[in-house]
RNA sequence: GGGGGCGUAGCUCAAUUGGUUAGAGCGCCAGCCUGUCACGCUGGAGGUUGCGGGUUCAAGUCCCGUCGUCCUCGCCA
């Protein structure tokens, strides 16, 4: 007979009555009935009943046994009697007759519940990890993402993908976000960095001559915490496909991800092509780059509807170069007058001046704006909304800019509080045609997105064209509303990436000494490539239904970017800084050591 | 770095306008109980109300500061 087990918790059934067989597993619950002793034993596998007689001599030690504790037992495997037999356990036919038993590993009081999920704060979660891990919830959104990544793993391969990999030390970029550093040793002062995504290596690859690169990639980014963001480090769906297109990313992207959203949900998922949405429409219909497409509501322009208002309000932006917005919202001309209160307030709070409504209740218009307005302006806001009785038009008066955002706002809010949101759909959609370039805080034009996304229309767009009308060939892929990628069709020619760092007023020597392996690469041969990374944890996370990102990651930071189980970051020996020849100088606020977890 | 929420027993939470000895459920400890499966019943222990200061006859409650945590803005090529 095995060391352990001869099966695990959750296999046993009927058949194996009679048996004698040898179950391991954690202490779930104890039900001490004074004569005789029920047991819940639990693996990751599942349940099983162990009864325990008081003949048994171990059965006096029982009654003290901690849940938690881990415990070997050996017995027979006996059915139910009819009225015990519990439907709701797929072992509750049959029970195991405890005939040995073998303390492996005893539990002190366990700070938080296991077999009773209730909400615990989450400091405690991540210092006592190992005991959330051990809970139903958390322990299954770990599988299914193991469970993802594996069916990943196989499509991609079926589709001619070749997994592979790419450094974890090496060098730091000039762009994007700051940095994790890792310090050299064997060449003083210098510093590895720790990858913010494969992008460079994997362009490498395609220039390499191999065809269809991916890898479940750990990208590195020293940025703040959001719910859907975790600290330090992610995965991506990293990949790059050699003398392809846009079009080819898609269909790939469509393919894998339509099957596993469909594969790992009981939700009803868009079937490929996804919608294609150019990121200047986008930002007018929705008000956003990641449109939650399960929102029926659309912005729609009003602007001139405005211009010679006797509305002072909105002719008054419109005069000052602004643009009324309006977005209409069938069926909820009946809402309470707090709902309209409270729209205001929350319009208010993403700065907004002030959220005007129009209502088409009880045969006439119900609005503090109407009066304003001309009744030929109304009829032509009513046809432009396509709205009648029961229904309501709000309205932002704005710069445009600040409109659309509002707008934005405005649009999930009301998603959200008037039910709009269908939770059992995932909604895809492709943002495309972003622009290549953009002004900065400081007015400058700078990359939008990525310098290495390649401009639609060539040296040709670079040359002749504002730079800010050139759009390139970079796109976002979206669900419900999350971001689950950029990428980009690449820039491969040497001189165009000149012309496109020159532009942003970065000299060829910059792009010679910032992206060395890059410039040198393409002079040799490149094939035109493409590619993307989708976050493997926000496709976990949609498929879990999960808002926050932590309850999809084995061993999450917090939003301090602290690993409170094993202490990170932590101070080191001096000797390790001496090797390294680093000195740490503190600012003031931190010269008395602060305490490590 | 900015804004907001929260912080009361091991855990989740309650405590009227500032007013008696800060309560409940779960957990823990002890006892009882031979068919439970969130077992049940009885009893018990357990509190610097995050920390520091202030206002007041009186502070869990009000004010100031500080710490922790979550959400968010900035940031995320």
């Amino acid at each position: 007979m095995h060391r352990y087990r001869t099966h695990k918790c959750g296999d046993l059934r009927k058949e194996h009555i009679g048996q004698t067989v040898r179950l391991s597993g954690w202490v779930h619950s104890v039900r001490d009935h004074g004569g005789i002793i029920f047991i819940d034993l639990r693996d990751h596998y599942g349940l099983a009943q162990v009864v325990i007689d008081p003949s048994q001599p171990f059965y006096k030690g029982v009654e003290h046994w901690r849940v938690e504790s881990t415990i070997c037992f050996t017995g027979k495997v006996v059915a139910r009697i009819p009225e015990a037999v519990n439907p709701r356990l797929a072992t509750g036919g049959v029970e195991v007759v405890a005939e040995a038993m073998e303390m492996l590993g005893e539990a002190k009081v366990i700070p938080f519940q296991v077999a009773k999920e209730e909400e615990c704060n989450e400091t405690l979660r991540l210092e006592y990890r190992f005991l959330d891990l051990r809970r139903q919830s958390l322990h299954s959104n770990i599988i299914l993402r193991s469970k993802v990544i594996a069916r990943i793993r196989e499509l991609m391969t079926a589709e001619g993908f070749m997994e592979m990999q790419t450094p974890i030390l090496t060098s730091s970029s000039p762009e994007g976000a700051r940095d994790y550093l890792v310090p050299s040793r064997v060449h003083p002062g210098k510093f590895y960095a720790l990858p913010q995504a494969p992008q460079q290596f994997k362009q490498l690859l395609m220039v390499s001559g191999f065809d269809r690169y991916f890898q479940i990639a750990p990208c590195f980014r020293d940025e703040d915490a959001r719910a859907d963001r975790s600290p330090g480090e992610f995965y991506q769906l990293d990949m790059e496909l050699a003398f392809a297109t846009q079009d080819d990313v898609f269909e790939v992207n469509e393919k894998v991800l339509h099957q596993i959203f469909t594969e790992f949900s009981g939700k009803q998922v868009d079937a490929p092509p996804f919608v294609r949405i150019p990121y200047r429409e986008a930002m007018e219909k929705y008000g956003s780059d990641k449109p939650d497409l399960r929102n029926p509501l659309v912005m729609q322009d009003c602007t001139e509807l405005f211009r010679d208002s006797p509305f002072k309000a909105f002719a008054g932006v419109v005069a000052s170069g602004g643009v009324v917005r309006t977005l209409a919202a069938k069926g909820c001309a009946d809402q309470p007058r707090k709902f309209f209160d409270d729209m205001i307030a929350y319009a208010q709070s993403v700065g907004a001046k002030g959220l005007g409504y129009l209502r088409w209740t009880g045969g006439e218009i119900q609005s503090p704006i109407a009066k304003f307005l001309a009744p030929e302006t109304l009829e032509a806001l009513k046809a432009l909304g396509g709205v009648g009785e029961g229904d309501v038009m709000f309205f932002i008066a704005d710069q445009k800019a600040a409109a659309l955002e509002i707008g934005g706002a405005v649009r999930a809010e009301l998603g959200r509080r008037l039910g709009l949101i269908d939770p059992d759909v995932f909604r895809f959609c492709w943002i495309v045609d972003f622009p290549m370039f953009e002004l900065d805080d400081e007015g400058k034009v700078a990359f939008s997105h990525n310098p290495f996304s390649m401009p639609q229309g060539g040296m040709k767009a670079l040359e002749e064209q504002d730079p800010l009308d050139v759009l390139a060939y970079q796109y976002d892929i979206v669900c419900n509303g999350t971001e689950l990628s950029s990428g980009a069709v690449r820039n491969h020619s040497p001189e165009l990436m000149v012309k496109a760092f020159a532009i942003a007023g970065y000299g060829q020597e910059v792009v010679e000494s910032k992206f060395p392996a890059l410039h040198r690469a393409f002079q040799y041969g490149a094939p035109p490539h493409a590619g993307i990374a989708p976050g493997v944890d926000r496709i976990v996370m949609l498929l879990a239904d999960e808002p926050n990102i932590r309850e999809v990651i084995a061993f999450p930071m917090n939003q301090k970017a602290q690993d409170l189980l094993m202490g990170a970051p932590g101070t080191v020996e001096p000797r390790q800084l001496r090797e390294l020849n680093l000195k740490v100088d503190l600012p003031r606020k931190f010269e008395q050591a602060p305490p490590t977890a």
